[in-house]
DNA sequence: CGGTTTTGACCAGCGC
DNA sequence: GCGCTGGTCAAAACCG
């Protein structure tokens, strides 16, 4: 809510910026053309174009007052002459410039008022919003006193998906804390909200009534709390928070089997793991059906009590991917780089939220709303995904799919840039989960595009070819640490590295593709859209980490970011195609960013993208100035 | 030596 | 009940 106050306020003054700036041309505009000819400066766009340079230097139709001094030793004819001509072209140019700045008045005038009528939707959407809030406050008030003493019956779980992310989460906690972790939660709620750390909170519960979804979100918290006090140094697998919980008077957690919320985020990747800004301790690995690489299953070990669990690995179709599912909460503040990653995930929690609350009744909207609550993770504001818009917002995250092969709730952010779609980049989600819902449904975010307007369909390979300086670096150095370390030890990589390694050498002489379209599109998309901005700015953090260099961990590089200080927004509004890191080829950093509107999964596409349709970001390897430029920001300022 | 990774064994859920 | 599969445990090996 507070977050589309501030978007609202941010169009509000982008609105005021450009009418400003077309006030200032009319004037200008009007000051030249009465006479003057100090039209010196003509401003369109924001754009100050100096003229008097060019006057004085490379333009021979305006000369200047010197050259005028010599024509007066021409016979006054000629004078007269040379005069009306100056006069005349003098004149014409105005002309020419005037209607220049007309036309561009006009743009103007309907670029602001598409954005009036933007505001006033957003407006408008904004107050349907907290009029939902706060009917849904106040039905769960009522309810929750009407059941309260009742036996509630058993019914379908359903999905809650609880994010606890940001401030608001850690007010939340702060009671708690201070009585259990008086050492701990202090300092570092302290911290968190100095530093506007992002923490992503996601659970699943089982519920017996959605409107109930909010007394169960909080009591949620309650039951990880509690849990945590019953055990506040053993690291408990879902059985066992299971067992726990069942062997408890908790009413909530009679209703069915708790199954944690996760997140999928696939990426291209040609590291081992993924750096998301956390510590991860491989504490298992397993052959899974159908796909011959194995999953890999990490423990956050940022704290030892975090139940955070990841589990990682290689896309059967397509080896260069890696798939890295999240599940849990984390129970410690995070870094910046893997907040970063909690609000991108956490964006599509959201989203899975929505299919949630639109399963429970409310109506299947075939467009599932995510750029609000996207918007307001990637600012940096605790957002609630309980309301149930009555009409879908400004953006779509393109081709949604549905998975009901898992048992969990697992929304998947699609990172990489696979195979070009032949579906229409104005994609819709499908909304085929309607009739034949899971128990858990499974969704997934593409950020992928087709579009012709920027993308080579060869541009679609794996990042690591395509662009130069690439195989210096990154493939090279990979390879040869593992051929080094085959060499030196004898010994087996991992079947799953082993396997990609197969996958990387068959793909060393693909060819490099030019980027610069994929450059200008990129320029493009994020300037035109301020939203835009912020989601991309997200979803490249979460990319990028800083490489890992100072972990031992090959995923990891807590606190050491140098990417985790970049200012997001300025950097990419400043430059936004050229996205140094300094990444130390260990560790999957951001290396590349494709937002497609394409599905790997979904065959039903249609309808609205409002979406720029494509970017790709490159980034070039570790450079000073990415270090330099890093070290000038903050994540958390976006 | 302490932390991490590897890997076979074990357990629970689920479908038949 | 049985088999399959996903997920976890824990001892041994490995590494810096």
């Amino acid at each position: 809510m507070e977050n589309n106050t501030s978007e609202i306020s941010f169009l509000g003054r982008n609105m005021q910026d450009r009418e400003d700036r077309t006030v200032e041309t009319i004037g200008k505009l009007e000051a030249g053309s009465s006479g003057s000819t100090e039209i010196n400066k003509l401003e369109v766009h924001g754009k100050h174009i100096d003229r008097e340079e060019e006057n004085s230097t490379s333009m021979p139709s305006s000369p200047s007052r010197k050259n005028l001094n010599s024509v007066k030793q021409v016979p006054c004819a000629m004078e007269k002459n040379t005069k009306d001509l100056l006069s005349n072209s003098t004149r014409k140019n105005q002309e020419e410039q005037l209607k220049l700045a007309e036309a561009e008045m006009e743009e103007v005038k309907g670029e602001n008022e598409r954005l009036k009528l933007l505001l006033a939707r957003i407006a408008k959407d904004y107050q349907t919003l907290q009029m939902h809030f706060f009917d849904i406050l106040q039905q769960e008030k009522t309810k929750y006193t009407d059941t309260a003493s009742s036996n509630q019956p058993k019914e379908e779980p359903e999905v809650l998906v609880s994010l606890s992310l940001g401030i608001t989460s850690t007010d939340q906690k702060v009671g708690k804390d201070d009585k259990k972790n008086s050492n701990l939660s202090n300092g570092r709620l302290e911290n968190e909200k100095l530093s506007g750390e992002l923490s992503l909170g996601l659970d699943c519960i089982s519920e017996p009534s959605s409107t109930e979804n909010m007394r169960n979100a909080s009591s949620k918290n309650s039951i990880d709390q509690e849990l945590k006090e019953e055990q506040p140094t053993e690291i408990w697998p879902p059985n066992k928070i299971l067992k726990t919980v069942r062997s408890g008077d908790d009413e909530v957690l009679e209703q069915g089997p708790l199954k944690k919320a996760r997140v999928s985020v696939r990426a291209r990747c040609d590291t081992p793991t993924m750096n998301d800004g956390c510590q991860w301790r491989k504490y298992g690995q397993k052959i899974a059906k159908g796909n011959p690489c194995p999953r890999g299953y990490y423990r956050c070990t940022v704290s030892p009590s975090c139940p955070v669990r990841k589990q990682v690995q290689r896309c059967a179709d397509d080896m260069s991917i890696l798939i890295t599912t999240y599940e849990g909460t984390h129970d410690h503040p995070l870094p910046v780089s893997a907040a970063a990653m909690a609000s991108t995930t956490s964006a599509a929690v959201s989203m899975l939220q929505s299919r949630s609350s639109s399963s429970t009744g409310i109506g299947i909207s075939a467009s599932v709303p995510i750029s609000s609550s996207m918007a307001t993770n990637l600012h940096g504001f605790n957002f609630s995904t309980l309301s149930q818009t009555s009409r879908p917002p400004q953006f779509y995250i393109p081709n949604s799919s549905i998975s009901t092969s898992n048992s969990h709730p697992t929304v998947t952010l699609d990172l990489t840039s696979t195979a070009p779609s032949t579906s229409s980049p104005l994609g819709r989600f499908s909304s085929s989960f309607s009739s034949t819902v899971p128990r858990y449904s499974s969704t997934c975010l593409n950020f992928s595009s087709s579009s012709s307007a920027c993308l080579e369909p060869n541009a679609l390979q794996p990042f690591w070819h395509g662009y130069t300086g690439y195989n210096n670096y990154g493939t090279s150095a990979y390879n040869q640490n593992h051929i080094g370390y085959l060499n030196s030890t004898g010994k087996q990589p991992a079947l799953q590295e082993h396997l990609f390694q197969t996958y990387m050498n068959m793909n060393q002489n693909a060819s490099q593709q030019p980027f610069k379209e994929t450059i200008e599109a990129a320029t493009k998309a994020i300037t035109s859209n301020p939203n835009f901005q912020s989601v991309l700015a997200a979803a490249l953090t979460s990319y990028t980490g800083d490489g890992g260099g100072n972990s031992r961990d090959q995923n990891q590089g807590v606190g050491n970011s140098s990417c985790q200080k970049m200012k997001w927004d300025e950097s990419l509004r400043a430059n936004p195609m050229i996205y140094q890191s300094s990444q130390n080829g260990i560790g999957c950093g951001s290396s590349y960013l494709n937002i497609k509107s394409s599905s790997l999964n979904s065959p039903q596409q249609s309808g609205l993208t409002l979406f720029p349709t494509s970017l790709q970001l490159s980034e070039t390897k570790s450079s000073a100035a990415s270090a330099a430029s890093a070290d000038n920001g903050d994540l958390s300022k976006l």
